[in-house]
DNA sequence: GATTAATCGAGACGGTACGTCTAGTCTTTAC
DNA sequence: GTAAAGACTAGACGTACCGTCTCGATTAATC
């Protein structure tokens, strides 16, 4: 995963603060408190004076910085997956938290089952779904937080799918005239709109059913 | 489509208002000026006071009847399909922009293109576009509400799939092992996802591939 | 004292309500809900919505017969005194609460304290104080009231010393050229503001003090 | 007159505003407009919104350094005193518009004539009636604001006179067992009360009269 | 190491909207 | 037709945050 640290600012930006004097203490205390009360209020109930008093830090410390309090949670959740990130690393772990590539042992489906299985864990956890559901809740309404959100967090993991899928392609498993960014959808989708809309529940179980279903398709063989 | 009026309060229910003098010229001019607003001007600026004031209404009015914006939005929204519903009715038109069900011309792929085509080009209307997507990031993050709306909007509507799915496998077209509440995820998620997410565009050719993938599945035959 | 009961509106006024038809229960009831609101709450915070539910009255029924919650409170203040006077007859009482004259037992400084001290107790009494002072509060400020309040109130009660100064003028005790309602204000005024405004206490000493000093002044002599 | 600003916090009033940061522009501009709106619509009509408004200022400013409207109202009047006798001071004029002391010619009723005159002058003045008007209403019912009228706006003038009488005391022009602060009541509560209530009108013959009877006594020499 | 300039915590500011309360009017049903 | 009941429009209340602004007090880079 890349790192989300924000890159610096060209110099000839006159009027944006000067990066390289910016209060690391503050961003990483920042940070903790947006994620912490969105977890805890959740995220309407999450007001910028609120993150400000929690961080100890004062209001115009974080205008100066970000632009909305979408843009403050998004990014401290794109530092929360860093966080992660980095820490797996340097436990010496070779397949950190969200890998380059889905594991790729021949068998597509049991290959899938596998990323799912571990997606629907982690949608289950309360730590990443309070945030995580705000994010894309305020991306539905709000079109640029939510392209950087798709941008950001979505499509890379969706382009592991659109990896493995190509490669299932040329091991002759998927059919060559299927378009594999619209394939993973038949089971990425639906598991996304049963945790996000809350239609059903959701458990390892179903996304394998999912799995099976979009390799095998509906109609008898 | 069910009518969405809400019914008649219990005589026990002591401490509510008197539902039999409630003002219909105001809930009207309520719904109407919810859903002018928020096509203007987007859900989050949208305000209570402004929809009081764009209707002509006290703002008592307003929470008398009402808990929050989204419930008010929520109800505005289903009395205007209710409206459609009762207009396509009166035309004398037999299938109304909401049908009891899904066609079923033998073609299930044809049936089923069909209804995502229209679906498509619904969500593609700013007057449905709007109001809906302000509901369901609401509901995202609101869970009371997001059932509500789920219940109430969403399960009515997968019925209709789950509906046609079923026949198709009595007719040998689908096989009998298949559920068809998932089923129907395969090729109603992918659409959801791209238009609540923004992941990607949509388009009736995209609709009709999802449909395809869906029924034949992603490995060869 | 003059009985206060409303008198009957004359026929030709055709947008007033049918007095024949009042409900003098409702009214009694409006009466003491007023008071012993005010009694209880205080003035600014007894509302006329207040008022009609611990009557049990509807709000309109105040509306109707009042033009404001001072007129309420005026109405029922008179109310009270009537009652009190009409107790006091009934006890077959000569001197009953608000006598039609002040005693004259030829010692004038007596017969002022006397008034005066009685005067005081009652503007000690919380039952008499709370609203008396209201009144005269909302008096102070809205004119009409005021004078109503003087007109009703008031100047009834100050004839009594312009009568009873009269009296010492003609057996000499008070010289002939002056004017008796200036002079009573010398002893009146000073308890007044005392008590409206709180800028000291009163007591039976003090005003038997202004008593001495109004008659002897203040120059040596 | 003293100087009526609020004097700086002690340090240790932690919960309070920092009273260093407050700004000058706003407190002016809300004084005016609170003694504007009072005497254009009265004290009832005048709204801490519209005093915000008007002075182009939010309505947390007001609620920040203020508990009132009635709070705001008598800061603005005592601050109108102030400016008064600050401009008179400016202008090298030895006797300010409220003096310390009241004249001693020698002449006690000449005096006491003089300094009543001028104030049944300012009390006919609307700029100063309304405010004034309504401060003492409101305190007339809210006990705290009373004693706090009285002690900032009315004691201080009323030392005067018992100053003056003192004088006189020693002079053997008024008789030695007088109370001074008793004495001034004789002529100076009856013109309170006359404005205050309406009972009649003023003028500088009545208080003429006030002086003469409260000097020599309404018994006959 | 001293200078200097930007960031920092803090919080007052002008505003907007909240959700509540009451005013005074209007409407409905019962007597 | 008056009454009780209570929904209605209207708008002020006092609170909570918004995003901007100023104020010393750090603090980091430059001299």
């Amino acid at each position: 995963m890349a790192d989300h640290t924000p890159p610096p600012r060209t110099p000839d930006d006159s009027r944006r603060p000067d990066v390289s004097r910016r209060s690391e203490k503050s961003r990483r205390a920042i940070y903790e408190a947006a994620l912490s009360l969105v977890v805890e209020l959740g995220y309407p109930k999450t007001t910028i004076e609120g993150i400000a008093a929690r961080a100890g830090v004062g209001k115009q410390t974080i205008y100066r910085w970000w632009s909305s309090k979408a843009d403050v949670l998004l990014e401290a959740f794109l530092d929360l997956g860093d966080q992660a990130a980095r820490a797996a690393e340097e436990a010496g772990y070779a397949g950190e938290r969200e890998p380059y590539a889905i594991a790729d042992t021949g068998d597509l489906a049991a290959d899938l089952k596998g990323v799912l299985r571990a997606t629907v864990d982690e949608l289950l956890d309360p730590k990443y779904d309070r945030p995580y559901r705000a994010l894309a809740a305020e991306g539905v309404v709000d079109e640029e937080l939510g392209r950087t959100f798709v941008a950001k967090l979505l499509e890379p993991s969706l382009q592991l799918y659109v990896d493995r899928l190509r490669a299932a392609q040329e091991a002759g498993q998927v059919r060559p005239e299927v378009d594999p960014r619209i394939a993973l959808e038949l089971f990425v989708s639906p598991l996304a709109q049963r945790w996000l809309q809350r239609t059903a529940p959701i458990s390892h179980a179903y996304t394998d059913t999912l799995v099976d279903y979009a390799l095998n398709g509906l109609a008898p063989r």
